[in-house]
RNA sequence: GGACGCAUAGCUCAGCUGGUUAGAGCGCUCGCUUCACACGCGAGAGGUCCACGGUUCGAGUCCGUGUGUGUCCACCA
């Protein structure tokens, strides 16, 4: 049965159909084989609370491609999804929605919050998948996972727990970035640090003896009620003599000391540095080295708290500007300039972070950094591309303990429980009574940080701690593919997390991709609304043109810019695929054309074959490289410049022929385009089906097709070589012609005079075709009295001359082509008569420039001799 | 204060371990209803590969310095 294709594509039409044609086929599920290696890649799962961004659509077309072209490899390919319950992000967007309905959480209370929780992940959580399924991602959604399932809990709570007994999950009362909007504590990684205009304001402290006084500069002077020293560097001969001695604080009144650490820069400010231990993470250090009192002024909102005295109540901001009016009132207010420097915010809600002293649960990370960071220097994980290894090198190897517990419901509760006894229980199950004292114990209220439970995602997916045949199988996962922004977040925590827990690396490579950028260079964000929807994209252009064009000119690493013009382009290719499927499937008779019978081979389906046959070797080894932008030109450049603009321009005269000529192009038109299928089908999931099953096939996908693959039996160099001075020779006519404006429906005789007559006289009719001939002589030499010469280094084409032709411009335009070939032969000769260069350059370098010196050579003969005979002709 | 990326055609970008006449897409010019495709066909124009110095027979590619630009890290109050 033949099937007729309309004359342009229409993606919707046929995205949605084929989507589900692979989903009731079951072509994404991924079976454990041992007749198969697994390869397997988990994807970064998106938050419940988000929508599908370009981002997204970038990261997910990269792990799509590789993992169909596994899967066509003959690998047992997994591509494992799910969502991340994101905790800080969906608890802010819950209690967001809460507040318009003048709700708080205490009015809901823990039971009641949770319940809204699950419906809102209910709601929204599909949602995500549903795009991915847009845009073709073959993940293996039986195996979808949620990072607060019961499964993904239950590895939390194992880790937790083998850790705490380890002595590497400890609590204790130590200074974290508090974020006061978001009213919980959160890691350093989650501070973002942004640079801003401030003041540095230089106070004075009297001494308490009546002396004098000693002067402090601070950007923060709201912080001065919980001062309890003031520091100097123990070298500055400035300050000794005044160690020792105490001040009176202003505005509060209090006697502090004046002390001397070497944290203090003599050369920075004025030298003496205020002490708040409570609000500043290194004068918290200095405090712990001199036992100094930590006065804490500051309520979780950042209020002045009761500590503050006149000044409770008031924001940390209006703080600020009250204890300043009233220093400078005082007369302690002695200079005010301006400065730059650096604030912390919420990543999340870009509050400006309050550093406080908190009981919290950390990771102790020193004795799980180390194997992390050999694990990457041993390359049992790569970076691609490497200089991202550098970076997590250098944070690794200078962490800090991780801050993990949180201030929040909706996320993995501390498996831990305290008794009035003093004792605490950590235990993976739940427990009502203290072991110790029988007594009732209450559960810690905080959750972790959603990271400590993304930190397991490729192993807690496959089933651990239970040892599944799923984690056997398909761990360690093979590569992970993410953008550079969650290095630390998550790479890195999943890499010294996999090898505590599993003893081996989560994934092999990390192949790191740029950000997507707006086509002015800026972040797409949801603020400046200048971010495309992807989902309005395919709409328009289809999938398979938004993802081709995401890849194109795409290089790991490397940030990039989304251009609508960009995916018109790709839906333009797409376009001409269609159309040559469509101009083959017109040709094709009734039944499918038998496989081409190599003996019958022409000299242009080598050439085709042989074009094919390196492209699909060299698009295997950039994939392998992970140069998915290298890959993606080739097949394109392949498809559309050799396939199209050639073969098919070829095959066109000989599908005029009759019995096995016929037979065997249309048979090396199938095998081309079924080959072109399966090679771009990776990158262009839906058209190539579409294609591919139009086509005679075996097989019910393309997504299980075998991946073309190098084969020595297809490389025809001599056969390219050959089909390439017909090439030559019909560009050169077609050269001379446009600049003879001579309009395409003016056909001439073309008479090619060329030591290679048999091979021309064969391609005469291709000639005759492709470069407007009304016919073709071939002859071993000719007068060309009379007519304009195309000269090529095998040939010189001869066309009539007539009246539009000037023989002045014709003079011209050869000598310019003689003058071009002479300068570029000059440049080769001098290389090879350089003795060092014949010597040290390799020979294949060498031999190439004998070749075109060669190539050169012939050219400026024949076109002096077309010269030569056109100056006797005029 | 450290570390890193980028600087190549009018625009956006490729260019792997040094050797091609430096490429692509878009844009531009000229010509074309050539029986798959105007989302097309054919032919073109357009580049001191940021600057300077070095290594080498040979540098867009490697090294150094500088300029511009961007990012990450870092407790200078």
């Amino acid at each position: 049965m033949q099937k007729q294709l309309s004359k342009t594509y229409e993606p919707s039409e046929a995205e949605a159909r084929i989507y589900a044609d692979w989903e009731r086929g079951g072509y994404f599920h991924a079976q454990i084989d041992s007749e198969k290696q697994p390869y397997t890649i988990v994807i970064p799962p998106p938050n419940i609370t988000g929508q599908l961004h370009m981002g997204h659509a970038l990261d997910n077309t990269l792990q799509d491609i590789l993992i169909r072209w596994k899967r066509m490899m003959g690998y047992s390919a997994l591509w494992l999804p799910g969502t991340d319950h994101a905790s800080i992000a969906t608890e802010a967007k819950i209690v967001a929605r809460m507040k318009e309905e003048g709700l708080t959480k205490e009015d809901l209370g823990r039971e009641g919050f949770l319940k809204r929780a699950w419906e809102w992940k209910e709601v929204y959580g599909g949602r995500i998948i549903q795009q991915l399924k847009k845009l073709g991602s073959s993940c293996d959604w039986e195996r979808e996972r949620f990072t607060l399932d019961e499964g993904c809990n239950r590895a939390v709570n194992t880790v937790f727990v083998r850790l705490y007994e380890k002595g590497l999950i400890y609590r204790g009362e130590r200074m974290i970035n508090w974020c006061p909007h978001c009213l919980t504590s959160i890691s350093d990684a989650e501070v973002e640090y942004t640079e801003k205009e401030g003041h540095f304001w230089h106070l004075r402290y009297p001494f308490s003896d009546g002396s004098g006084d000693i002067q402090v500069a601070t950007t923060r002077p709201e912080t001065m009620l919980g001062d309890t020293a003031v520091a100097v560097n123990p070298e500055d001969e400035r300050y000794t003599a005044f160690i020792g001695k105490t001040v009176i604080l202003p505005l509060v009144g209090r006697e502090i000391p004046i002390i001397a650490d070497s944290y203090v820069e003599k050369d920075f400010g004025t030298g003496a540095v205020k002490i708040t231990p409570a609000h500043d993470p290194n004068d918290f250090e200095v405090g712990i080295r001199h036992g100094l009192p930590v006065i804490n002024v500051m309520t979780e909102e950042a209020v002045i708290n009761e500590n503050g005295g006149k000044y409770a109540g008031l924001s940390r901001f209006d703080a600020r500007k009250s204890v300043l009016a009233d220093l400078d009132a005082g007369g302690f207010l002695l200079k005010t300039e301006p400065m730059k420097h650096n604030v912390g915010v919420c990543y999340r809600c870009q509050t400006v972070v309050e550093p406080l002293i908190s009981k919290q649960w950390f990771v102790k990370m020193a004795p799980l950094a180390a194997p992390a960071v050999e694990a990457v220097k041993k390359g049992e994980t790569r970076f691609v591309p490497e200089r991202f290894g550098k970076i997590y090198l250098h944070w690794m190897e200078n962490i800090r303990d991780w801050c993990i517990s949180r201030q929040l419901w909706w996320g993995h509760r501390i498996p831990a429980y305290y008794c009035g006894c003093g004792e605490v229980i950590v235990s993976a199950r739940k427990i009502t009574g203290c072991p110790k004292c029988g007594g009732k114990v209450t559960r810690d209220p905080d959750t972790l940080d959603t990271w400590f439970s993304s930190a397991l995602w490729p192993f807690s997916t496959l089933g651990w701690p239970e040892n599944t045949e799923d984690f056997n199988y398909f761990y360690p996962t093979d590569t992970l593919v993410t953008m550079y922004d969650i290095i630390f977040f998550w790479v890195a925590r999943m890499i010294f997390s996999g090898l505590e827990h599993t003893g081996q690396v989560p994934f092999k490579t990390v192949f790191i991709h740029g950000m997507m950028r707006d086509e002015l260079g800026r972040k797409m964000s949801k603020s400046l609304g200048n971010g495309p929807d992807p989902l309005e994209e395919i709409e328009k252009y289809g999938a398979d043109a938004l993802r081709f064009s995401l890849v194109t000119g795409n290089s790991p690493g490397n940030d990039m810019r989304y251009y609508a013009e960009k995916v018109e382009a790709s839906r333009n290719f797409a376009n001409k695929l269609w159309n040559a499927a469509r101009f083959i499937l017109m040709n094709l008779g009734e039944n499918p054309p038998p496989p081409y019978l190599p003996d019958d081979l022409r000299i242009e389906d080598k050439w085709v074959l042989s074009k094919f046959n390196r492209v699909a070797g060299e698009i295997n080894e950039n994939l392998e490289k992970f140069e998915l932008g290298l890959a993606v030109e080739k097949i394109h450049n392949f498809a559309w410049d050799v396939f199209c603009d050639w073969y098919i321009e070829v095959s066109k005269t000989r599908l005029r022929e009759d019995g096995q000529a016929v037979e065997n192009v249309a048979a090396v038109l199938v095998w081309v385009m079924n080959g072109i299928a399966r090679l771009l089908h990776p990158f262009m999931p839906f058209i190539t089906e579409e294609i591919w099953q139009t086509l005679p096939h075996t097989g019910e996908t393309v997504m299980l097709a075998p991946y073309p693959q190098f084969d020595p039996a297809l490389d025809f160099s001599a056969a390219e070589q050959n089909f390439e001075r017909i090439m030559a020779a019909i560009q050169a006519i077609r050269n001379l012609r446009a600049e003879m404006k001579v309009p395409p429906s003016k056909k001439a005789h073309v008479t090619i005079a060329t030591e290679f007559g048999e091979l021309f006289e064969a391609c005469a009719p291709y000639i005759t075709r492709l470069a407007s001939a009304s016919g073709v002589t071939v002859a071993k030499s000719f007068s060309g009295e009379g007519y304009a010469r195309a000269v090529t280094p095998d040939a010189v084409a001869y066309l009539p001359v007539d009246e539009l032709c000037d023989p002045a411009a014709e003079t011209a335009r050869l000598q310019k082509e003689l003058d071009s070939a002479r300068a570029q032969l000059a440049t080769v000769n001098a290389k090879l008569q350089n003795e060092s260069f014949t010597q040290k350059a390799p020979p294949t370098v060498v031999e190439n420039q004998r070749e075109t010196a060669k190539r050169l050579e012939q050219v400026i003969k024949k076109a002096q001799e077309a010269l030569n005979s056109l100056g006797s002709s005029v």
